[in-house]
RNA sequence: GGCCCCGUAGCUCAGCGGAUAGAGCAUCUGCCUUCUAAGCAGAUGGCCCCUGGUUCGAUUCCAGGCGGGGUCACCA
């Protein structure tokens, strides 16, 4: 029966010097087991003796639902319960009473037990830190096109891969952050040229444009030209006779053209054609084109690095697909020896992956060039010669799951080292409450802009409150900066990362309800009565008299705190921060409760007063932590 | 058409084998002679997409539908 208890999922740690210590749902669930073996002779599993949080409607901490155990006790539910209640409440000295509604045994966890935890989490700094697993974990996120600014896309994207570098960090993983960056290609190229053909040598600076934008603003306008000049061709002789020969009986005009609009670009436009001549350039490594290439590249990057000091995020280390694009040759080379690939007649790779419920799929073109995932191949043993890792992440939108499926197959199938530890992190694309966003369309929400319309937001709301007038200037800057950015990113990451989502910019500005805001006002309200106190020289202590019974609201706070670990390390399995999100919400919410209904510093006692600092404290230190974890910032004042 | 994801209150989302399914927004009603009302309490609002199956018990698991999205390029 030991075999449950060495499974690494019912420890974590609680202290910083690090031992294990099993927590309270796996020693009522050990004893569980035990008084069934007594009571009835029978061997359960851990699964069977499931331990559920007591609902709020009724009295007590833990429950545990006997329906399972009729079919081999002969009796009723409600005197299984009964009988286990009496045979637990006597084992487990943390147990305190329990009661019994219908088949649930609701277990009622002793005060002292509450407050002894919360004298051993007082004052430190860690808690719901684990401690070091010895083991790293790579997570590659934002991966954006150079030739335009980041949009809405990118935050959930950045916030995804930012916050579980945090969470994965917390629950004991090194963690490596790197990006990996479309650096060429086509789509440069069109920037490139329409700064070229229309730009007459403006640069950011010249016209006050921060850098990516501009870069961003020419391909828009490369765009616009090339859009100008297909309308004249199709009205032209030549496009009228295209039409006609090619247009299929059931499609109109309009239709035609629209489906038509790739290949004229690669077979008719001029346009077109000095874009791809541009990239042809490029690839044979011509001086003036790599010159303008890096001038673009360089104006975007600083723009970029804005915007992510914005976010508050980093990276350690940026791969270019410029240096990595010729990647996965020499991959594919030993795949085709050691059978994994087969090369078809006209010379191209491909691996079948039928038997995995994939399809056959190319890794090498028939002139010898690679492809997309050729180059993911590569990059993915460069990166793991570069640091190892036990797990390497990819923060990708749900539109490419088919692509790391087979990615990862692939990677399996060639005996690559890190290819159990493969995870795709995907994520639903995010809608607005008018439909997709679509850049042809304009409707595409500007990562900056954002960030700026949040911050307003705050200024505006924080004026009628008039809490923080006497900081100063910058002081009120860094408050509304962070409460802006917390309502942002908290709207964002509060969902599931599966799910698609709609993105309501009204709603995202909110600060109120089930927002980043709310969060920060607990920790606010806490850091504030802490002042207080110190000017009264209330000093917090858990240390609590026994006669006196801890309140609901102080021992539902307690009970949220003792979760947050395991919150952690769940949010870093599932690679999901919303979980954590969801958690500080909770915990502010009840700690908003314990707030309006109980007094800090006017309780009963001086006891009670110290022991309700003790827990603020302890909530407050929570509360950073955790939406630490999601990158938000806590204000000390708003 | 094959495969994948999603379908829970008017809206945005939690819950994912267990008790009468929860929050926030919106609508309505209360609570500031001060530990910050960006808060709290209450009211209103649900065939948990449908139909079967497994189970003592299904919103949760399985199968089949329906609706929405994605993806099936020698594109990236």
């Amino acid at each position: 029966m030991d075999s449950y208890v060495s499974s690494p999922t019912f420890y974590f740690k609680l202290f910083s010097f690090s031992f294990q210590q099993m927590t309270i749902t796996d020693l009522i669930q050990s004893a569980t087991i035990n008084a069934i073996q007594e009571l009835y002779g029978e061997t359960i599993t851990p699964e069977q003796a499931s331990i559920t949080v007591t609902r709020k409607e009724f009295e007590g901490d833990f429950t545990i639902v006997t329906f399972p155990f009729t079919r081999f006790a002969k009796k009723k539910p409600g005197e299984i319960a009964e009988e286990l209640g009496i045979h637990l409440v006597k084992n487990v000295p943390q147990l305190d009473r329990f009661n019994v509604v219908q088949g649930f045994l609701n277990l009622v966890v002793a005060d002292s037990f509450w407050t002894d935890f919360l004298m051993q989490i007082a004052g430190n700094q860690d808690f719901g830190r684990l401690s070091k697993n010895g083991k790293k974990v790579m997570i590659e996120y934002c991966s954006p096109n150079t030739n335009k600014p980041l949009h809405l896309g990118h935050v959930r994207n950045i916030l995804l891969g930012w916050s579980c570098s945090q969470i994965c960090e917390a629950a004991g993983y090194d963690v490596v952050k790197v990006q990996v960056v479309n650096d060429r290609g086509i789509a440069i190229c069109k920037s490139m040229l329409a700064w070229q053909k229309f730009g007459e040598g403006k640069t950011p600076e010249s016209t006050g444009t921060k850098s990516d934008h501009f870069v961003g603003d020419y391909y828009v306008l490369f765009e616009q030209k090339f859009q100008e000049e297909y309308k004249a061709w199709q009205s032209s002789a030549a496009g009228q006779q295209v039409l006609d020969e090619k247009r299929k009986p059931e499609q109109s005009d309009e239709q035609f053209f629209k489906d038509f609009k790739n290949t004229y670009f690669n077979e008719y436009s001029a346009l077109g054609r000095e874009a791809r001549d541009m990239l042809l350039r490029w690839e044979a490594g011509d001086p003036d084109t790599k010159a303008l290439w890096q001038q673009m590249n360089q104006w975007v990057y600083d723009g970029f690095g804005k915007t992510y000091q914005a976010l508050g995020v980093s990276f350690d280390k940026f791969y270019y697909e410029s240096e990595t694009y010729l990647l996965g040759k020499d991959i594919v080379e030993q795949g085709l020896a050691s059978g994994v690939f087969y090369k078809k007649e006209d010379g191209s790779v491909w691996a079948d992956l039928t038997d995995a419920k994939l399809d056959h799929k190319v890794v090498m073109r028939s002139d010898g060039t690679s492809v997309y995932i050729t180059q993911d191949l590569g990059t993915a043993q460069v990166r793991y010669h570069d640091f190892g890792a036990d797990k390497v992440v990819y923060v990708v939108a749900d539109e490419q799951n088919y692509h790391f499926q087979v990615l990862f197959e692939l990677l399996k199938r060639l005996g690559e080292p890190y290819a159990a530890g493969l995870h795709h992190l995907s994520y639903g694309m995010v809608d607005l409450p008018t439909g997709k966003m679509k850049s042809r369309e304009g409707t595409v929400v500007d990562a900056d802009d954002l960030i700026a319309e949040v911050i307003a937001e705050a200024r505006e709301a924080s004026k009628e409150r008039g809490e923080i007038t006497e900081l100063s200037k910058t002081e009120q800057e860094d408050i509304l900066r962070k409460i802006g950015l917390a309502a942002l990113k908290f709207h964002i990451i509060k969902v599931g990362p599966q799910k698609r989502m709609v993105f309501d910019p009204k709603e995202s500005v909110d600060l109120q309800g089930q927002t980043g805001p709310h969060i920060q006002y607990a920790y606010v309200r806490i850091k504030s009565v802490l002042r207080k106190a110190a000017d009264l020289g209330i000093a917090p202590s858990a240390i609590r008299n026994p006669q006196s019974a801890i309140e609901p609201q102080e021992r539902e706070l307690i009970a949220q705190l003792y979760r947050f670990p395991a919150t952690v390390e769940t949010a870093a399995t599932n690679y999901d921060p919303s979980e954590v999100a969801n958690y500080c919400y909770d915990l502010a919410k009840a700690f908003h409760k314990f707030f309006t209904d109980l007094s800090i510093l006017k309780a009963e006692t001086e006891e009670a007063k110290a022991f309700r600092l003790q827990l603020c404290a302890a909530v407050a230190n929570v509360l950073k932590t955790g939406m630490g974890l999601l990158g938000i910032e806590m204000p000390e004042r708003m």
